[in-house]
DNA sequence: CTCCAGGGGGCCA
DNA sequence: TGGCCCCATGGA
């Protein structure tokens, strides 16, 4: 069971809810990384790991001048994966890597500035054994700068508890929905309304030490 | 010590 | 599709 929290949000509020998180934040300046490449290799590194851990792995893939396709591609997958071995779940991830910018060299010569439609580039993403629905939106976002709402753990803990969805049971693309309906189709603001989403989550919606009490949103919503 | 962090794939009924 | 297991490190 999750705890609630009093009063509950409406989907219909999550366009409201996006505008006052915003005022009351800031910008969040996602995703953190100086290259397209490097935001992409950076999601499939982050899978169930903290950022922290993934800083580190790109840190060592940085250094050997890595942050590249052809050259992850050619690279020894047991290297690869000492090199990334902080994000955790190495040997996979080593693969994964090598999976992706395989792809990405096939279908678009490892350039991001491509005019697909954006759910046949989902499409494509998913068929990459390693890539998920998460990650694949984070890559169409972040990387391709495509709008594609990007759902995580945090954005389904955060609507549990304020009541805009009742179960944690929900299919990841049923809640994708919730924002499709409710915002603008928008990259600068599905972009920021994620990295909002993921700062709430960290800093007042964790599951460990739930600091409800203080969260903004519970004090956004007496308006 | 236990539990979790910005998941995803494979298997099986 | 729904449930279950595996992958693996670092931090609270």
């Amino acid at each position: 069971m999750d705890l609630k929290v009093e009063p509950q949000l409406s989907s219909k509020d999550l366009f409201l809810l996006y505008k006052h998180l915003y005022d009351y934040l800031g910008p969040q300046y996602w995703w953190p990384g100086e290259t397209k490449e490097e935001i992409s290799i950076g999601a499939i590194l982050t899978q169930n790991t903290t950022w922290k851990n993934v800083e580190k792995a790109i840190e060592n893939l940085k250094r050997e001048g890595l942050l590249d396709f052809k050259k992850i591609l050619e690279l020894d997958k047991d290297y690869l994966a000492q090199l990334i071995k902080p994000s955790g779940y190495y040997n996979q991830k080593a693969q994964k890597l090598k999976n992706f910018a395989e792809f990405m060299l096939k279908e678009f010569g490892g350039k991001f500035d491509v005019s697909i439609d954006k759910w046949s580039l989902r499409e494509k993403l998913l068929s990459v054994k390693g890539v998920g629905k998460e990650t694949a939106d984070s890559i169409i976002l972040y990387a391709f700068e495509k709008p594609i709402f990007v759902v995580d753990a945090y954005t389904k803990r955060i609507l549990l508890r304020h009541g805009v969805i009742e179960s944690d049971k929900i299919e990841y693309d049923e809640i994708a929905k919730l924002f499709y309906l409710s915002i603008p189709e928008d990259v600068k603001i599905y972009n920021e309304y994620h990295a909002l989403f993921v700062n709430i989550g960290k800093n007042y919606c964790s599951k460990r030490t739930p600091k409800c009490n203080e969260c903004p949103i519970k004090k956004l919503i007496k308006d």
